[in-house]
DNA sequence: TTCCCGATTGTA
DNA sequence: ACAATCGGGAAC
């Protein structure tokens, strides 16, 4: 059973982010069509004291808090972008941290926009996977999935449960204990750790 | 206006 | 293990 996008957004954070795994995360450039396989996700809510929206709306994080099926980029150590799928209801500020994906499609571009031909390490990091995707700015955040220039895909196959791996999130120090990280068991292309 | 710090990454 | 690098947000 495939959960259509417009359904899947509409979902808390919690329940989202590992069913994201296995959608397909896609972008139309200059260059051509880049498309990957969402491989790696981390769950942020209102009441989760690592999440950018846990104090209230800003005007940085007011994307997280608008109906899922926006985008919420962030820039982050003044160097790095990072990009969320914002999830659930209006008024709750939530959304899903894209943080690592499989190469599909657009190899070449990625390859160019990362300097390297590693394809392990074209999206294995959501700074990373915001550099393959020519992510070199805020402008994207707020704008809505599928109407502008980055798209989410169903998958062609359904993750199994059972291939779905829940472990404590990565660089936070805040609620280290809670296993809202989501990745596919032994997929090569996750983040390190 | 000042100050601290970060949902990271690449290099040593 | 650690530097790079700068905007957001709270405090003053």
């Amino acid at each position: 059973l495939k959960l259509e996008v417009d359904q899947l957004v509409k979902l808390p954070a919690l329940e989202a982010a590992p069913l994201l795994l296995g959608y397909k995360i896609a972008r139309w450039t200059p260059a051509g069509w880049i498309k990957l396989m969402i491989v790696e996700t981390e769950a942020y809510h209102q009441g989760d004291p690592a999440s950018h929206s846990f104090k209230g709306v800003t005007p940085r994080t007011a994307p997280m808090f608008e109906t899922g099926g926006r985008l919420y980029v962030y820039f982050t150590y003044g160097m790095h972008y990072c990009m969320n799928i914002v999830v659930g209801q209006k008024g709750v500020g939530e959304a899903v941290l894209l943080r690592a994906a499989q190469p599909l499609e657009g190899i070449s571009i990625m390859q160019r926009n990362r300097k390297t031909n590693d394809m392990r390490q074209l999206a294995n990091g959501p700074g990373i996977l915001a550099q393959a995707l020519g992510i070199k700015d805020t402008k994207l955040s707020g704008e809505i999935l599928n109407k502008s220039s980055i798209l989410l895909e169903e998958p062609s196959r359904r993750i199994k449960p059972e291939q779905i791996v829940a472990s404590p999130r990565i660089g936070i120090k805040h609620a280290i204990d809670v296993p809202w990280r989501f990745y596919i068991k032994d997929n090569p292309f996750i983040s390190r750790v």
